[in-house]
RNA sequence: GCGGGUGUGGCGGAAUGGUAGACGCAGGGCACUCAAAAUGCUCCGCCGCAAGGCAUGGGAGUUCGACUCUCCCCACCCGCACCA
């Protein structure tokens, strides 16, 4: 007898679905559009699991939108700048270029086994120069509209080897090739204005309603809007021209606490008196000794240096506070100095009790005053509070009113002024590294800063580069970067600064619309397609990649690259969680651990050995841990099929998902089970009785609710749920072969955006028409989904104790009859009344006694 | 440090104000087999002979009723602007 054959099934299918074009975007049709996008990959060389996920979901919703009659665009691309390729071309020799196609053409052939409805005509690399050069040509737009500019900021620089190190290769405050301790050094860099956008990014968050609640919540948070005081202090024995200090706080009604003030180590005065005082110059320098990440320079031991520098209170002139310089004060936040109020900021008062500085109560509990210690006194801003130092407001009032009455009183005698703050800070796009997209301008000698004509675009990465050293080849490459002059035409050199990889991610899913236009977007396409209906993608992008995104569209829109209707990008947006796997270690003579991969593994032994191993539970999949598994084994094992239906069935989608050897082989099981069924049609009975046949069709109708239900909102592992229920009912059924050959249909159509292979093979085998991906979704028939008698629960004081059957639509006095009457609640009320009797129809029925 | 999330049987999970544990995995028993694999049937939260009790990370609260809502705590995960 034949026997379930991926190998063979799978191939032939995908021939098929490709010879007929299948998913091939139309965009000529009446149809409406459904644009199903998943955050396109890294080309690292090996798809791993958490690729599978992603792409595996995408698929389930674009074969789900196809059924329903959609045209759907589902395309797939490869976000292929970045460093990797340039520590491959250092590590191995070679050049990222070659490197990076390499990976594409090996990721694209382990991906197409999957059969994934991609429509791969519009494949595109973003180190192509056909999709850099239209990005180059939208940044001299970006440029002439404004929206780009220079300034100086700070890089994390490595001594050694002379080169901007990337936050990630900053380890410990060490340059992770050289060792050496890194440094903050100034650089002249490209910004997007995307802080003139704060407000809008922010105000538009709330129109996102199938974005996730948690991403919304976190790119308000990042965005940060703060409404505070800002104000001048007098200051006592500063240095000429620092007569006196800009500070800003949110917590101006608490002014009457401050003790200290303090400024960063890169604020105008520290650098001033740098100059002159070698005790601040050796203290500033070793603040710069921290790398620049916000979270080294938070997490970093809180130190300061008393500059000796007073400054008055604006409400108390004889009142005196020092000026500190201090680490842990952002210089890019506010106006990078601040008042200390230890009593209601814990960072204060840490850095109050280190150096003996003062701590003065501003406000009490209502309920336990007590000064503080040891923990600062931080309640909600919405709870009232009695305040002891108040100076504005009420004596006793929220946080909130009393900063509004404080704002409102300074403003009122000039002390200071309400403003508002973003967090949200402009985008450094410059990166001093060849694999990227070379920012496309000129520095003449005579014209400055000129942007380059676009018919000289692309301005194209030059082939003929080494990296035997660290920093920029293109720095060091001895003609590229020298140049006419657009303007003048006299010599000049190229801008050596390549952008952001995040730059290109901006807005691939535009060109994904029209990925050979000659323009970066073509405006009929863009207006059919666009906007993306459902963004997958890892939660790990959930503030950089989407919000750069969000300011893309709108920078887009202003210089007419796209329609109105883009501002927001992306409909709606699902984060999916990670595939983790179990990890698996022995220990070398000093107790070090060896880690092994899955398949080295078997019951608990190392297979070559028999040695115990030590099991670790579940973490992200990861290279160093070993415990991967490559999806091209499963594929090559079991099938695609068995790969998707697995990843799918086990977690909710926005949960992790483990990885499992037992789970994959029960999937394929599964799948094998399937496909008996539906070999075993021919040889069912031709009859079967009415009442099988009815519950069959039943069973049918119900799995079309609850795998519709799934796929729409997003839970695939409960349309996995619902499909094992159907195919229980259909091992169990004696129902007759027509009504068998119905539900195995049905049950083809159900699992097609899953398994798709499979599924076809059960369509045809169960006398389908056609390709299953063509078939019209089913509509579940209410008549069938509905049964005349129910069983409802009945509770004793809110636990469960008896129930009873009733007909579906009885009324509240039957129900309640019939509860009365039953056994157990006859025996509870021992011959009394209920306190209290709660029926919800259809539900419930609760007896208090 | 700051911001965000997650936590339910041996395991993945279902139920999102109304019967906690759908569905699957693992495990036990049985059938088929010379045997094994595969397949099928069946049992399966914990304690208890039972009646019953306990149980959704821990603790409190709201409610007739809480996995679900509120507050506090714990553990783990993600992000922190030059990783992609």
């Amino acid at each position: 007898m034949a026997r379930y054959d991926p190998a063979e099934i799978e191939p032939r299918w995908q021939d098929q679905w490709d010879r007929e074009g299948s998913f091939a975007a139309r965009a000529e049709s009446s149809q409406p559009k459904y644009y199903v996008l998943e955050m396109f990959p890294y080309p690292s060389g090996r798809i791993h699991m958490g690729h599978v996920r992603n792409y595996t979901m995408g698929d389930v919703v674009a074969r789900h939108k196809l059924a329903q009659g959609f045209n759907v665009l589902h395309p797939m691309g490869w976000d292929a700048f970045g460093m990797p390729a340039e520590n491959a071309a250092m590590e191995q020799g070679g050049h990222p270029a070659d490197w990076t196609y390499g990976n594409i053409r090996d990721m694209r052939a382990q991906m197409k086994p999957l059969g994934l409805s991609i429509d791969w005509s519009r494949e595109f690399a973003t180190c192509d120069p056909e999709y850099y050069g239209q990005q180059q040509a939208m940044f001299l737009d970006f440029l002439e509209a404004g929206l780009a500019y220079r300034r100086a900021a700070v890089v994390n620089w490595d001594p050694v080897d002379m080169t901007v190190l990337a936050n990630e290769q900053v380890i410990d405050g060490k340059g992770w090739r050289s060792g050496a301790e890194v440094e903050r050094r100034e650089l002249t860099q490209w910004f997007f204005r995307i802080s003139d956008m704060a407000e809008e990014l922010l105000d538009a968050l709330d129109g996102l309603e199938h974005w996730p609640e948690k991403v919304r919540l976190m790119q308000k948070n990042w965005i940060g809007r703060s409404r505070g005081l800002q104000f001048a202090f007098s200051t006592v024995g500063a240095p000429e021209g620092f007569d006196r200090l800009e500070v800003y706080s949110t917590r101006p009604d608490t002014l009457l606490g401050a003790t200290f003030a303090a400024i960063s180590p890169d604020h105008p005065l520290a650098r001033k008196l740098e100059r002159d005082d070698p005790a601040v110059a050796a203290f500033v320098a070793e603040c710069r000794r921290t790398a620049t990440s916000e979270e080294a320079l938070e997490t970093a031991e809180k130190v300061g240096l008393d500059t000796g520098i007073r400054v008055r209170h604006p409400f108390d002139e004889s009142l005196e506070l020092p000026v500190w310089i201090a680490n842990f004060i952002l210089m890019d936040y506010g106006t990078g100095a601040i008042f200390g109020v230890p009593a209601h900021d814990q960072r204060d008062l840490d850095f109050a009790r280190k150096y003996g500085l003062d701590v003065i109560d501003v406000f009490e509990s209502r309920d336990a005053p007590a000064p503080v210690a040891d923990v600062a006194f931080v309640p909600p801003k919405t709870e009232a509070v009695r305040y002891v130092r108040g100076f504005a407001g009420e004596e006793v009032q929220t946080g909130e009113d009393a900063i509004a009455a404080a704002i409102a009183l300074c403003e009122a005698q000039g002390v200071g002024q309400g403003v508002t703050r973003f967090r949200l800070r402009d985008w450094g796009v410059s990166r001093q590294r060849y694999w990227g997209c070379p920012i496309p301008v000129v520095h003449c000698p005579a014209c400055g800063v000129v942007p380059e004509r676009k018919e000289n675009l692309p301005i194209q990465l030059p082939r003929d580069v080494s990296f035997e050293h660290p920093g920029n080849p293109l720095e060091r490459h001895p003609t590229w970067k020298h140049c006419a002059c657009p303007q003048c035409g006299g010599d000049a050199t190229r801008e050596t600064d390549t952008m952001d990889t995040f730059v290109d991610s901006s807005w691939y899913f535009a060109r994904f619309t029209a990925p050979r236009a000659d323009k970066p977007t073509d405006p009929a396409q863009a207006g059919y397609w666009m906007n993306v209906d459902q963004y997958i993608g890892g939660v790990e992008h959930a503030i950089l990649h989407l919000l750069y995104s969000r300011f893309f569209a709108r920078a887009m829109i202003a210089t007419g690259h796209l329609p109105e209707h883009c501002r927001e990008p992306f409909g709606a947006l699902f984060t999916q969680g990670m595939v983790t796997h179990e990890i698996y270690l022995t220990r070398d003579a000093r107790g070090r651990p060896v880690y092994h991969l899955p398949e080295e593994v078997a019951d608990g032994r190392l297979i070559a050995t028999g040695a115990a191993v030590e099991v670790i539970p579940s973490a992200k999949m990861s290279k160093s841990k070993k415990n991967v598994v490559d999806p091209v084994t499963i594929v090559r094992d079991f099938g695609a099929d068995t790969a998707r239906w697995f990843i799918l069935s086990d977690s909710p989608p926005e949960r992790d998902v483990e990885w499992t050897a037992a789970g994959a082989e029960a999937a394929f099981r599964h799948l094998n089970r399937v496909w008996r069924l539906a070999s075993e049609l021919e040889a069912a009975p031709e009859d079967g009785t009415p009442e099988a046949d009815l519950a069959l069709r039943r069973a049918a109708h119900r799995a079309i609710r609850d795998v519709s239900d799934g796929i729409e909102g997003f839970a695939f592992n409960k349309s996995v749920a619902a499909l094992y229920t159907l195919t229980n009912a259909l091992r169990e059924t004696t129902a007759g072969r027509a009504v068998r050959a119905e539900a195995l249909r049905t049950m083809a159509q159900l699992m097609a955006p899953m398994v798709p292979h499979l599924a076809e093979e059960v369509w045809r085998m169960a006398g389908g028409t056609g390709l299953v991906l063509a078939a019209r979704w089913p509509q579940a028939d209410p008549a069938l989904l509905t049964l005349a008698t129910i069983t409802l629960p009945i509770q004793i004081n809110g636990k469960r104790r008896s129930e009873i059957e009733v007909a579906r639509d009885a009324d509240r006095a039957t129900i309640e009859a019939a509860a009365l009457a039953d056994e157990q609640v006859l025996k509870a009320l021992a011959g009394g009344t209920p306190k209290k009797l709660i029926v919800v129809p259809g539900r419930i029925v609760n007896v208090v006694v």
